[in-house]
DNA sequence: CGCTACATTGAATCGAGTCAACACGCGTGG
DNA sequence: CCACGCGTGTTGACTCGATTCAATGTAGCG
């Protein structure tokens, strides 16, 4: 679905993105070569073992990268939020993605053409670099994610989770700014933390009897942060 | 421990290396300003939130790369080979190490100072995107790791884990040289794949059962490949 | 209004971790 | 040369966190 976007000169979250890093000139030209969609909830922005055609800058909205085992079941990697960029990592290895791309919400996302991509990383070095340094701390993150799955219980899991996604938008040097509430289906939240709706659930539902968080209208509010970081830090 | 290692140009091991992306004159250069350690078993290479000071290579022997985490558990990334280096990751994006690197095994390890290194990205365009891709496809390998920890069974997750180990210093394009046998302790192995001792141990036992894999003084030798890749794509 | 997607709760089951005891092999020192 | 200790491997019994299965509730939307 097209949409009219803003020019990303203007773009409210430009400078939550790497492009902040980027002179006046090449985001304007950023901007002319730029396309932009609009995809509906559930819709697949890209798919695991495409071949990358470019560089997704999230507008508004958010989507889940996510992986299928073969068992049929989803392990999400992460939730992306406006100013994330998705794929890059394939196009900078010119590799196909190894996830698959899925707009949680109705999410507006732009299009940067690889060629242009390319031209940026090539001409840019500091673009370059914070580019080549976030893929590392990527590649850090995950590092984590898995010490945590391996070891941590659930109930630590989720907390963590929920401290994560509330504090999204935290951008280099940055203050994160906070969410107010976390809007997930129990399934993603589940999957995000690799384990079951069911299992989700009962957790929430623990963490709500124990004041720590709020839910209204499905939606999770967090009312007790040092709690929820303490207990994230549990490891039995 | 001080040791007398061959020059680089001559070693036998440099073309398993991203160093073969080199020039001859390049490799001597490195060859002049490297330095050459024997690690004993048990010894640390380098430690988890410490700055790194250069490139680890290693010449001889094997490394585990792993996380301690709060509880005191050890999560093992991977397990460094011959040819294979350290703590790149850390060197390219100025950050401290993520991880902790030991040797599993009396391990000799050459060390090309951080200067050295960054000129060598900054010369030679072919070892800068070498290197750029490998750190893609760590990341990739990370994620893959993450969805199997999530989610496979530890009898698979053991399973998958022999193959790799087995068929260790597969590198670009090159066939893998099979090892004729895998020597890790028992523990380690465990915590490869994110399970304890006993529980590695027991399917380790089921293995040899079943006949799929041989144990001759402790270490374990693959006996039939295909029906232990079965097992590591079956998810329950 | 009723369909559909999502959320919730309970009960049964099971995979894997924990604890504890013991076996084996190797090197050191008496 | 043997005894001892230590690191590693092995096995059994018990426990428990988490998944599975099944039933039911709730909200939003055409």
């Amino acid at each position: 679905m097209k949409f009219v976007p803003p020019k990303c000169e203007n773009c409210s979250i430009k400078n939550d993105s790497l492009f902040c890093l980027c002179q006046q000139e090449e985001v304007q030209h950023v901007s002319q070569v730029k396309t932009c969609n609009i995809y509906r909830k559930g819709q697949i922005v890209f798919h695991e073992n495409a071949m990358p055609i470019g560089l997704y800058c999230i507008y508004e909205g958010s989507v889940k990268i996510s992986k299928l085992n073969s068992n049929g079941r989803e392990q999400i990697m992460r939730i992306a939020a406006p100013g994330d960029f998705l794929g890059y990592r394939s196009l900078v290895a010119h590799r196909p993605y190894s996830d698959t791309a899925i707009a949680i919400e109705d999410t507006t996302i732009c299009l940067v053409p690889k060629s242009e991509f390319f031209n940026l990383m090539q001409n840019n070095k500091k673009f370059y670099e914070a580019l080549l340094q976030k893929i590392c701390r990527d590649a850090d993150e995950m590092e984590n994610k898995l010490s945590n799955i391996a070891y941590k219980p659930v109930r630590g899991r989720i907390a963590e989770a929920l401290l994560i996604l509330a504090g999204k938008n935290a951008h280099e040097g940055k203050e994160a700014k906070l969410q107010p509430y976390i809007n997930l289906t129990r399934e993603d939240l589940a999957s995000l933390v690799g384990t079951v709706k069911e299992t989700a659930i009962r957790t929430i539902s623990e963490f709500k009897d124990e004041n720590l968080i709020a839910i209204d209208k499905r939606r999770i509010r967090i009312l007790n942060f040092d709690k929820l970081m303490h207990i994230s830090n549990l490891y039995d």
